[in-house]
DNA sequence: GTTATTTTATACAACATTGTATAAAAATAT
DNA sequence: ATATTTTTATACAATGTTGTATAAAATAAC
């Protein structure tokens, strides 16, 4: 019997590569070609490594492409919604995060829009366990805005009779559609000038 | 020397198909699958029909495609703003097609949401001759809303500062997150408040 | 140094895709 | 009827993809 279910022993040949180098590599290469046309084969031409060793260290095409989604939205400015706290302004708050995706958008010189937008619109509608997980990303992100946008309810900062779970998709959807709309490649002021004037007409004005 | 350049003559073989019905068909293959994810070779297969006779009649995908979208973009809701006429209230128009875009999303079992929106945002990065056709689509919608929008503006149905194309630009971004919303799986209901709330914020109010 | 273990390199089989080529089938014009 | 023309069926070569298998290389434990 071998308690240690999966561990690996300390011998044997070292990696030449980081691990989570890789992975920064790959997803570039997924947000650059998306999900379907990107083979497994690519993949190692792309980053000079073997195929049998991405088979290795990685199983399959699915479970790479999951551990790239992971690493893009960790780093996303969507983050700073999960780590909104109680009391915390949110309309300044909802313009930092436009902001920043404006910025990111515009200084992506192969205007690749969205990661995460790009792949939940290629796979959403597939039965396989990645179309699941989309769904779920997405319905997780909506609950996430909701809830802040409570707060922003609570706080004042929004008419009391608002409906946070309407308005919430209502942002996401312009959002998702900003990532697109920076695929054909606008400029930074562009896309900022849409994001200011989206945020006032919804509620969330800013002093200026 | 043959004048009647790209005239076919009367006899021959008939096609065992209609055209437009291979068309429609395949539009929805698109539709379902994409672009890169649905080859020659599935398409045949799907519809029936030996691949030859696509080549054919259609040459290359591309062209297929071409025609494909040609056919769903001219049976799209957003046509009726290439059909306004000077003078016609542009508040309920807009708020009578998305109505009309909500509720074709919903009645789709698939949730597919919009072909156009779908191969915009699979292919608008690409340097082909597609990407470019995707990106120049995009651009004259733009163009078609923001001068209904300038309408708007000067007929008073929005404030006089109020800037054409940036409303142009949220208004087609919004609408694109829709339908990418609208792959979630979300009922009618929900799209609409989405929609009213939206053209509500945004300046096109309805009686109601 | 030998052994155990892991990564890397190479190879192979099965299959899908594309583009083209060619023959058969089915109609019209003369 | 025969020739002409177009569609449809079949075949083939070149290439890409996936998954697996196996040998070689490189390291740690002993």
């Amino acid at each position: 019997m071998n308690d240690s279910v999966l561990q690996k022993s300390e011998r044997g040949r070292p990696s030449s590569f980081s691990r989570e180098q890789v992975i920064d590599q790959v997803m570039q290469l997924f947000w650059t070609h998306g999900y379907n046309d990107l083979s497994f084969n690519a993949i190692a031409k792309e980053i000079d490594l073997k195929r049998s060793s991405l088979y290795n260290t990685f199983k399959t095409k699915e479970a790479l492409f999951t551990e790239c989604l992971k690493y893009y939205v960790a780093r996303s400015p969507l983050m700073d919604f999960e780590k909104y706290q109680a009391g915390q302004a949110v309309s300044p708050l909802m313009h930092r995060i436009f902001n920043d995706i404006c910025e990111q958008r515009a200084e992506d010189a192969l205007h690749r829009g969205c990661l995460a937008t790009n792949t939940f619109n290629e796979l959403a509608t597939s039965d396989s366990t990645l179309g699941e997980t989309m769904r779920k990303h997405h319905a997780q992100r909506q609950k996430t805005v909701a809830d802040v946008i409570r707060y922003a309810i609570n706080q004042g900062e929004l008419p009391d009779n608002s409906n946070a779970q309407v308005l919430a998709n209502i942002i996401l959807s312009f959002l998702a559609g900003l990532n697109i709309h920076a695929k054909k490649g606008g400029s930074q002021t562009e896309l900022k000038k849409m994001s200011q004037l989206f945020l006032n007409k919804i509620g969330f004005v800013v002093k200026n």
